[in-house]
DNA sequence: GGTCTCGCTATTTTT
DNA sequence: TAGCGAGACC
């Protein structure tokens, strides 16, 4: 069933998602008319669109706030002090806008759903008879609203959880994110905290050891997995400039163990030092998913995401692939309205999902050119989710005009052959699995390579700003780099580089090795 | 004075 | 990547 289909028995007894697309689906979209201002259904405004943008422009040019406040419209958050450079004004032009718009933010989707629980015990009720048992990963990285969501359900006495996380792996302090609400959210639902994980299956016992000298562990980690005897010393290497840290020192490594590009990744603290890299992979020919990768840069092109996936199955047609691109149609129908989203495991979404898939392949046969098949292929999306009424004819409307706009920004790169990119090199955008991975150690969190690359380890960076020995910040960046250092399986190689006084070698580099660059060896 | 190019600099995430 | 300011050029 599940070859034809492309769902699995499992899709109907278990619902994985993150909290915010959690509260989006089960309590945003069926409860948004009891918010005030949302009467008319609501849409979510992310803040990579090009209308946010404007909007957070526009304010900040009339209210004259500073040009860092641009960044702090992203914490915004109702009923929590203004951040450093938004004035109460500005912040209430902000908001007015989203209500007359019927907008909500990423802040609003998790404030609003909390709000929704906290005033109307019924809806918490049905949240807790649909679900007899939540798993919450990561739960080191949760906030005040994301808990006070978990305590409504659990509140009822009829969901059992289940809760995973490490405090020492807690890196999401600027979100909101408190690794203490761990302990207490399992003393409230009385958990059973016996079962502790010593076992670390991922990394070999050489890297086991470097992660223990940056946070101690009672009892200690000890590596268990296949990896443990890997005799591959973890290194810290200078160079001069960035690019050799790659050209002479990873790539060649990666060479020498015949390790697959798909499971190497290079990490750094913030994406500005990975567009560097990136440009620079791609110009001595290595394949890269991550900032820089794609040849567009607004996530506001609605067709973007189904058209690699449809771009990939002029290669691929397998139950997965009819999944993934299934997947990604409901999300953009979602983006759409997500008031009104359809059953998209329907029979109508199903026959609707092969027809995208047989238009693809049909066009690139045609087409083998991205830009002009990126434009058909919009338009013929459109008309097939409307044939199946998937889509209303405004929506309709704004999935054909995304492939025009789509088109646009690819050509507007100046560094990419817009006219010779080909649909193939539009799938490989969505699926990297022969690509290396460029990420923020953020983003690697609960990851895993089988090779890493940590670049740019300077005080100032790691930790941000240098804060005081011993402070809160020092506390949380030690955990970012401790997060770095483990998603190594076999492999890892620290870098720093330049000889500038201000390029200083981060001090938790320092830490672990005093004599300075060279093999880490377990003392 | 208008236009162009170069070099510098920027935290981190969530549909 | 992209926005900004400084300096070059007409």
């Amino acid at each position: 069933m599940s070859a034809l289909t492309g769902r699995d028995e499992t899709d109907a007894l278990v619902e994985v998602g993150t909290i915010h697309s959690f509260c989006l689906q089960n309590i945003l979209a069926p409860n948004y008319w009891r918010c005030a201002h949302l009467a008319k259904g609501f849409r979510v405004l992310p803040t990579t669109s090009g209308e946010y943008e404007a909007l957070v422009d526009r304010i900040r040019t009339e209210h004259g706030l500073d040009r860092r406040s641009i960044a702090d419209f992203e914490r915004l958050e109702r009923g929590r002090p203004l951040p450093e450079w938004i004035t109460s004004a500005a912040a209430d032009a902000y908001w007015a806008y989203l209500a007359a718009n019927s907008y909500v933010d990423f802040n609003d989707i998790l404030y609003l759903s909390d709000s929704i629980l906290r005033t109307h015990t019924v809806v918490s009720r049905g949240l807790a008879a649909k679900y007899a048992w939540v798993l919450v990963d990561e739960f080191h990285d949760t906030s005040d609203h994301q808990v006070e969501i978990l305590r409504a359900i659990a509140g009822h006495g009829w969901t059992r959880f289940f809760i995973v996380g490490d405090p020492l792996q807690s890196i999401m302090g600027f979100a909101g994110g408190k690794p203490e609400l761990m302990a207490d959210f399992g003393s409230e639902i009385q958990a059973d905290d016996s079962i502790r994980l010593t076992g670390n299956y991922r990394s070999s016992s050489r890297l086991v050891a470097l992660a223990e000298s940056i946070q101690p562990r009672t009892p200690s980690m000890v590596a268990v997995g296949e990896t443990r005897c890997c005799e591959h010393d973890p290194v810290w290497i200078h160079t001069q400039r960035l690019t050799d840290a790659m050209d002479e020192h990873f790539l060649p490594a990666i060479k020498d163990n015949v390790t697959p590009l798909g499971k190497c990744a290079v990490l750094a603290t913030n994406f500005f030092i990975l567009y560097d890299i990136g440009r620079h992979l791609r110009s001595v020919g290595v394949p890269i998913v991550g900032p820089g990768a794609r040849p567009y840069h607004r996530a506001d092109h609605l067709i973007a995401p189904v058209a690699e996936e449809l771009a990939t199955c002029t290669v691929v047609r397998d139950a997965k692939q009819f999944r993934l691109v299934r997947y990604r149609l409901m999300d953009m129908v979602i983006n759409c309205n997500p008031t009104h989203a359809p059953r998209f495991t329907s029979f109508e979404s199903q026959v609707a999902t092969a027809r995208c898939m047989r238009l693809a392949e049909q066009l690139s046969a045609d087409q083998p050119l991205a830009l002009p098949f990126l434009l058909l292929l919009a338009r013929g999306v459109a008309t097939i989710l409307r044939e199946h009424e998937l889509l209303s004819e405004d929506s309709a409307k704004m999935v054909a005009q995304s492939g025009a706009s789509m088109g646009e920004d690819i050509r507007s790169r100046r560094d990419i052959n817009a006219q010779g990119l080909t649909t193939h090199e539009l799938g490989v955008f969505a699926h990297g699995d022969t690509s290396m991975k460029l990420l923020t150690i953020h983003r690697a969190k609960g990851r895993e390579f089988d090779a890493v690359a940590m670049v740019r380890l300077h005080d100032g960076l790691i930790p941000y700003r240098n804060p005081p020995p011993g402070s809160p910040e020092e506390a949380e960046s030690r955990r970012l780099f401790y997060v770095g250092v483990t998603r190594a399986k076999r492999i890892l190689m620290l870098f720093t580089d330049g000889d500038d006084r201000r390029n200083v070698p981060s001090r938790f580099l320092t830490e672990c090795f005093p004599n300075g660059p060279g093999a880490y060896r377990d003392r």
